[in-house]
DNA sequence: AGATATTTGCTTGCCGGCTGCAAGTTGCTA
DNA sequence: TAGCAACTTGCAGCCGGCAAGCAAATATCT
């Protein structure tokens, strides 16, 4: 058996389609972030992906479909990091132990996590199947963070008289609106500082007085 | 003189370029709300305003100039309101007045200022002269509200431990995220539960202890 | 196991629609 | 009436989506 026979050995149909499709998934990512998504063309995330200009279309069976797999790689990823650090704290401390999880997050700022916003930016006001995962995403996000509140009352730790809705309403907001602030201008934004900030109001907003 | 003299009198060609824009911006800000930035068409901006498919591209000369028109004139006019609210309080009142004024505005919601956010989103991540305009605005609202801070400061109102840049960091996320959430999906956010809940967090933060 | 039929990954050619520009037409001005 | 500004129309270049074609992988038959 040759070398040649080894590196270029007989892959499957289903390897085949595995490695263009994560290729292809790299390239629309890498120029997502270089031009952003409307600029982004099909043609040019096959060819970067060292395809034809076809091959995105005929893959992903529209523009709309390769964000979509974008997208759903990256909150999988994101729900994951999220989920191992909050574990099972409940609380002030769950939603201490989030902030921090979205502080680590960004500044690591992996590629595809900032891809993910800007596709949601874009997808903000007109239906499609994206905005819809967006909405879906952002009202389990509120969920989690009312239920840590809730959790927080049962526990005697939070007063008991504080909205959860409208609390984790505030707590989504300060990360969002943080995040959206740190992409139009990383440089001009403290993260530390405001992370910190946050989680002063969150201390003196929730405990008991 | 007949009556249609009167109706179709002969007007300058000033008024003639301020009628055709002012109809343009407008039919733009309806395709923008209709079916998003990207696929508003200069062409069927033109068409609905009445005049042909290519008036939009010559007098906008592109589609990002008519993009710009429309964010300069939204701007301008929450500017205005802002400065009506909150006119020469300071320190925390100040802040208060803001937070209500973004609350009423965002319960007329006109239509520019929907469309302003769309456009707002949108250019995000790309390098451009509408996310320079966007880069500029936000860094004058974060500058607008550390100055109510340190001028509570001043006042002996607001401890003087406080770090103002990550508190004007931390109620423009506040506000940003509470637009973008409200935008992604309006009937799932209760604007004045949430803007009481900030209130209160803000007199939290910052009243001397 | 080897040859052939079939499926599947990928490419290429084409159509409609958009932007941006240049050349033409109509309406105002002096 | 000449000149200029507002507006329209024609055209080139590009993109997304689709259908037809080609080639690699897999199933079937002897």
């Amino acid at each position: 058996m040759s070398v040649v026979t080894i590196n270029r050995r007989r892959r499957t149909q289903a390897e085949r389609t595995e490695e263009s499709g994560q290729r292809m998934v790299d390239a629309g990512i890498r120029l997502i972030l270089e031009k952003g998504p409307q600029k982004t063309t099909l043609r040019e995330v096959g060819e970067l992906a060292g395809y034809s200009r076809g091959l995105a279309g005929y893959h992903f069976g529209s523009k709309e479909g390769l964000f979509r797999e974008i997208l759903t790689h990256s909150r999988k990823q994101w729900v994951q990091e999220l989920n191992a650090t909050v574990g099972s704290k409940r609380g002030l401390e769950a939603m201490l132990a989030a902030t921090d999880a979205f502080r680590r997050f960004l500044h690591k700022a992996p590629d595809h996590y900032r891809a993910m916003l800007l596709l949601w930016y874009e997808s903000v006001g007109h239906a499609s199947p994206v905005s819809a995962k967006l909405v879906e995403h952002h009202a389990a996000q509120r969920r989690d963070v009312k239920r840590w509140v809730e959790e927080g009352i049962v526990d005697g730790e939070i007063a008991d008289d504080v909205d959860a809705e409208a609390v984790a309403a505030g707590f989504c907001s300060l990360m969002l609106g943080t995040v959206y602030q740190w992409q139009v201008n990383p440089k001009a934004f403290d993260l530390d500082r405001a992370f910190e900030e946050y989680k002063r109001w969150l201390t003196l907003a929730l405990q008991v007085r």
